[in-house]
DNA sequence: ACCAGTTGATAAAAGCTTTTAGCAAAAAAT
DNA sequence: ATTTTTTGCTAAAAGCTTTTATCAACTGGT
C-alpha cells in the first residue's frame, strides 16, 4: 500500500557509502581539487553503483548557471520552429544543456508571461525566432541581463542574429537556371513588404536581367495560378523559366501551367524556395528548389548561445547561413 | 568598462528594506504563517518596488517542484509537435510552469541524453508524443519516479494517454458525406499496419457499407492519383464520394480526378483528414477534412499532467478526444 | 496581580551542491 | 632533528528559499 517513492540519490549517500566528507566527494567527482588517485577512483565508481546523478537545480544555485535556455517563437505552426529548434538542442544537449520551448502566439501577454516563467528559472539565455525575419518580438528583449540571441528574426545590432542567406538563396537558385541554359527568367514571389522577398527579388534582378518584371503576391498556390494567368494573358514570349518565391507558389505555377497544357520542365522550368517537402516532392515533377538549412540554422543559434554563457566573445549582429539548392526534376533531369 | 551586472533582487533584499526578518518576509509574500496586515502589504510593495521575483530554483530545490516539465518528441517536422507543444504551454503556463522541448529524433541515445538532462532539472513530469500513435518510444519511460503522460502516443495502460478518435473523427467524415446524399463511398487511405487507418476504415465499414473495398497504399499525394487510376481501370461505377484518410491522399485524389475530366463535387465528393491547412485551402475547390484538434490534445495532455504533479487522481489508460469536421467545397457548398 | 492564550515576529534548519579555508600527517628540505 | 612544503582530507560557508520551533509581548480572564 505505502509504496515509498525511491528517494533519489545525493551526493551525502555517496559520500557515506564511500566512508569520505561529502567535500571529498564532490571534488572527486569533479575531478578537482586534491585528491588521492585511489580515493578518487573508489568514490566514481560507488557513485556509479548508486546510480548518483547531482542534482541539477542545487548545483545551479550555486554556480549560477542552470544549463537550460529559452526558445521563444510566435510560431504556431510548427514548420520552421521545430527544425530550427531540433538543431538548437542538436548544439546543446551533449553539454546538458535543455530548452524550454515558449509558443507565444505572438500574444504580448502570453509572450511576458513565458519570459518572466523563464527568468525565474534563471535561464542562461533566450533564443527568439519567428516565422518571419522581419518582425519586432512581442516583447522587449532588449534590457534582459543574460545573453539573447535571435534566429530567423532580426535583433538589435548587438545581439547575434542568424538568418538565412536570401540573396545566396536566390543566386543559387537562378544560376542553376542560367546553368542549365534556360533565359528568360521570371520571378513570381510574396507579399513585396517582406524583406526575404526583397533580397531574393534584388537577386534575382541582378542576375536574370530585368527585361520581365518581378511579380509580387501572396505566399500561396493561388496566387501562383493567378501569376501564371496574367502572364498568359498578357501574352508576349513565354518565359523560358520561373524562379518562384515559394514553393506553395511554386506548386501553383506548375498546376497552372499543366492546366494550360505547358510541360514542366520541357516548356518551362521552375525553381521553387523552401524545400518544405510535403510540397515539393509532390508536385509533378518534383520541385527543385532552395533549402534554408533551418536545423543548420538552430544549431548555430545554439553554439553562438553556449559560447554567451560561458563569456566567450560572440560577433553580434547578422550573420547569415548559406542556403543549398535540392535538385529534383522541375528544372531537367 | 567594468559593468557590474545588476544582480537579481533576493528575498534578503526585501527583508532588509522591510525591516524585517527574512522568515517574515517569505511569510508575507506568500500569504501563510500569522502576519500583521500591515506588515504584509509593506513588505508586498517593497517587494513590488524593487522588482523581486523569488529564484525558482531555490524554491524548487526545497518545495521538490521545479515546475517544469518534458516533452519528449519523435517527430522532427513539426506539424503535429508544434501545435501540441502549444496547448500543453498554453495549459501550464498559467501555472508557471514551462516545458522542455525535446526532439529526439528517435534515436535512443539521443533520447535517453535528453532524459538524464530532464531528471537532473527534476521535472515534475514528461509527455511523450510522437508521429504515430502505434508506435514504441524510442527509451524506457515506465520505471521512472514522475509521472508520464502520453500524447498521440499509446504508453502502458496504467499511464493517461491521449489520443485523437480516430472512429469518431472517421464517423464525421462519412456521415457528413451521407448527410449530404452521398452512396456509394470509397475509401482510399495509408498503410494498413497503421492503427489509425484500421480504426477509420473500420468505422467507414460499418456506415457506408462495404461493397466497396478499402484501398489501402501509401500516405502520399501520389498514391491518391494511382488509387483513382486503379478504380477508373477496373471499370464499374464510378463512387459518388471518396473518403481519403489523410489529406495528402485526398489533394492526390483529387487532381487525379480534375486530370480526368471530373469535377469536385460535382461529379464525386471528396473528404479529407488532418485539415493540415497548406493542402487542405489549397486543394481546388477547398477540402473539407477532419481536424485532430491537436493543440487541444495537447491542452488536455497539459491539464493531467498538472493534475498527477499535484497529486490528484488522474484516470489512466487511453481518452480518446474527439475530432471535428471542417466544411469547406469539396463535398458541395 | 497572576496565568493562559494569542499575536507577530525571528532564528535556525533543511534542501543539495560547490568552494574556501584549514588541519593533520607525511614528505622534503635545512 | 627541526622547519618547510606537500598531500589528502574535512568542516563550514555560500547560494536562496521555505518551514519549524521558539520567543517576547500583548490581550483578556479570574
Amino acid at each position: 500500500m505505502s509504496e515509498e517513492p525511491p528517494r533519489r540519490r545525493t551526493i551525502r549517500d555517496v559520500a557515506k557509502a564511500a566512508g569520505v566528507s561529502i567535500s571529498t566527494a564532490s571534488n572527486a567527482l569533479n575531478g578537482i581539487g586534491r585528491t588521492n588517485p585511489e580515493t578518487r577512483e573508489k568514490v566514481r565508481r560507488i557513485a556509479e553503483q548508486i546510480g548518483f546523478r547531482p542534482n541539477a537545480l542545487a548545483r545551479s544555485l550555486l554556480t549560477k548557471r542552470s544549463h537550460s535556455i529559452g526558445i521563444i517563437t510566435n510560431d504556431t505552426y510548427g514548420r520552421l520552429t521545430l527544425p530550427m529548434t531540433a538543431g538548437v538542442s542538436e548544439a546543446l544537449v551533449d553539454h546538458g544543456v535543455s530548452a524550454f520551448l515558449c509558443a507565444t502566439n505572438n500574444d504580448p501577454r502570453l509572450a511576458q508571461l513565458h519570459l518572466e516563467a523563464l527568468l525565474d528559472k534563471q535561464v542562461d539565455g533566450i533564443i527568439f525566432t519567428a516565422t518571419r525575419a522581419d518582425l519586432t518580438p512581442p516583447i522587449d528583449l532588449t534590457r534582459l541581463a543574460i545573453p539573447v540571441v535571435y534566429a530567423f528574426a532580426i535583433g538589435p545590432p548587438t545581439a547575434p542574429t542568424f538568418i538565412p542567406d536570401d540573396a545566396q538563396g536566390a543566386r543559387l537558385a537562378v544560376q542553376h537556371l542560367l546553368d542549365r541554359g534556360y533565359r528568360r527568367i521570371l520571378h513570381i514571389t510574396g507579399l513585396e513588404d517582406y524583406l526575404a522577398a526583397q533580397l531574393r527579388a534584388e537577386t534575382y534582378r541582378d542576375l536574370a536581367g530585368a527585361e520581365l518584371d518581378v511579380l509580387f503576391g501572396e505566399w500561396t498556390e493561388e496566387w501562383g495560378h493567378e501569376a501564371v494567368r496574367l502572364v498568359m494573358e498578357r501574352g508576349g514570349d513565354l518565359p523560358e523559366a520561373i524562379f518562384c518565391g515559394s514553393d506553395e507558389i511554386a506548386r501553383g505555377v506548375i498546376d497552372a501551367l499543366r492546366d494550360r497544357g505547358l510541360k514542366v520542365p520541357e516548356d518551362v522550368a521552375v525553381v521553387g524556395f523552401d524545400n518544405w517537402r510535403v510540397i515539393a516532392t509532390q508536385t509533378r515533377p518534383p520541385l527543385t528548389t532552395i533549402d534554408m538549412e533551418l536545423k543548420e540554422l538552430g544549431r548555430r543559434a545554439g553554439l553562438a548561445m553556449l559560447d554567451l554563457t560561458r563569456g566567450l566573445p560572440v560577433e553580434p549582429g547578422i550573420t547569415r547561413l548559406p542556403c543549398s539548392l535540392v535538385v529534383r526534376r522541375s528544372c531537367g533531369a
